[in-house]
DNA sequence: ATTATCTATAGATCTATAGATAATGC
DNA sequence: ATTATCTATAGATCTATAGATAATGC
């Protein structure tokens, strides 16, 4: 029953990991523990010995999936130097970002989830808002030495208000318009 | 212990107007039939003889919550015809709207749950946002005839994905630096 | 007589804990 | 000997149902 020390560590991110989906696809209430070990290959008795509480696993899988969104949201910028817009708005404004609700963008995901939780969440949220930010600044033409700071969080904000309209309406029209609306915008609000 | 079926139907609606609250505070799996039906001042035995389900009570509130929104998205606008944006951002971007997540914008407070949710809920969902598109429709400056839509959109996403982002973290200043933003960028994209 | 609401409860599920089991690591 | 994980279970809570109670409405 006992495995290695790496093998345990490994058990403990594969936990935070499948929780950080599960958590994105069914919110902190829609999952229990049962489910969220299973999901990992273990049995629910272990959870206490490797977490606080739900509450600390929720915190800590919130802190994982925002690094992973982070990663990509950075990547997708610079895979594109010379059009890091187009590259974001490609990747975060598309129907299969919007489809997969498990892997894509956690503030869209769990914003609201966050919002009620307690501060070891927020907290974990934070510093992923502000990587988030930070890209878009490093991207942002640069009027008459104006701090881009403010236009990036108009940006973030069209964005995820975007992604998360697209996902609650089921017309598809009205749904995909919002992508393409926000899009539209973004380019526009950027152009120099 | 019975009551008058005016009463009943009193009754009713309260137990709906209380979820519309209590669901945008907690999220659908955040609070239960007892609390909800206690919240509405009777007990959980009667739920349903009155509901089919509580995903049928979370529609349903759903829909309140939205009309409601709604109503005042227009009103705002309306109060100041001079200034539609002006008003809707004074109302929908301030702190005040911020911090009160129970009476405030179903589609931030219940936007991913509604994503998540069956088709009921969703189909509840899709009307008001309709109804806020139309709003801004109204007031958008047509230019070359264009239709507004679009533009409508990306304002609304904007608002929604800012209010969000406030909600979603703890510093005072960022939090506050999305709702200002977000009310100057949209300034500036519906200027004429 | 009808019916709106109540008390009581079934059965499932949830978080959390206790102690057994068996493989690692000294 | 230590410890990572397992089985088993306590106790609370959740959705849903059954049947009692008492006031309305015919």
């Amino acid at each position: 029953m006992r495995v290695s020390r790496a093998q345990a560590t490994e058990n403990r991110l594969k936990v935070i990991d499948v929780a950080s989906q599960l958590f994105r696809e069914h919110g902190f209430d829609g999952i229990g523990l049962n489910d969220l070990m299973k999901g990992a290959g273990l049995t629910q008795g272990g959870f206490y010995k490797q977490f606080e509480s739900k509450e600390d696993l929720a915190a800590k899988a919130c802190a994982r999936a925002m690094e992973h969104a982070s990663e990509r949201w950075s990547a997708a910028a610079s895979a594109q130097p010379e059009r890091p817009f187009d590259a974001l708005i490609d990747f975060y404004l598309s129907p299969a970002h919007r489809d997969e609700t498990a892997k894509g963008c956690p503030i869209v995901a769990l914003g609201s989830d966050a919002a009620r939780h307690g501060a070891d969440v927020k907290a974990s949220f934070e510093p992923g808002v502000k990587a988030h930010l930070d890209v878009l600044d490093g991207h942002m033409a640069v009027v008459d030495g104006e701090n881009p700071r403010a236009k990036s969080m108009a940006v973030l904000a069209t964005m995820v208000g975007a992604l998360l309209l697209s996902r609650s309406v089921s017309d598809k029209t009205l749904s995909e318009g919002f992508l393409e609306a926000a899009a539209a915008e973004i380019r526009r609000a950027v152009a120099t």
